[in-house]
DNA sequence: CTGATACATAAGCGCATGCTTATGCGATTC
DNA sequence: GAATCGCATAAGCATGCGCTTATGTATCAG
């Protein structure tokens, strides 16, 4: 089940906070561990278990490995929700701010 | 962070398991167990993971307990997913599907 | 009241997980 | 070529997690 490692790749605080940081540009390991108290043999298993799970993929520039968003991953979790729209009606606020520039 | 324990409750597959049986319909502790292959317990214990995750609720009927899906959850999934929504459009397909038969 | 049923909780155990230190390896700089 | 930098990987360790067995509590049946 590749959503459970989705889950399980989110689960963990410190990761979470690494996929939002990159969420907000892509950049290489050492820039994510600016202010992150984080040594980087543990920011680079972290990076690790993102990428496995789709939610992060890497690009080589020369010595440097520059990380960003997959958005497989996204696509995943979001197939994964789908499945259990019957049960969105009853409060589907955060959804309608997600759909709103979408398919217009 | 109410995410993190919402990603670390769906990180495991047997939990999963059960909130997808639960996803089918509403039912008690009993009736969940049953071709699970999981012991009493352990199912309590994971209801438990569930239910302070926000992705399910309990209603007890005498010495009954009937458990159901949890909106609130699937919204609080759905709000942290529409957070990278500017990663979307790259592959969106499962998104269309998804918001398909709301808000017309 | 007695026993059975439905469920929760406590305690303990084995395994996964996230960290550390140490080391390796390719790319850059001098 | 030597030193350095960016990153990955290996090994070890402490903690967390999911399971078990055992027990507790509330509800129902007789």
């Amino acid at each position: 089940m590749i959503e459970t490692a989705i889950f399980k790749a989110l689960a963990d605080p410190t990761r979470c906070a690494i996929f939002e940081k990159l969420a907000a540009g892509g950049m290489n390991a050492s820039a994510l561990r600016q202010g992150m108290a984080i040594s980087q043999p543990a920011m680079s298993q972290h990076l690790s278990v993102l990428r496995n799970a789709k939610l992060v993929r890497e690009q080589r520039q020369g010595r440097f490995v520059n990380y960003e968003v997959d958005p497989e991953g996204l696509a995943l979790i979001a197939g994964w929700l789908a499945r259990y729209r019957a049960y969105w009606p009853e409060r589907i606020d955060a959804l309608k701010l997600l759909l709103k520039d979408m398919d217009p």
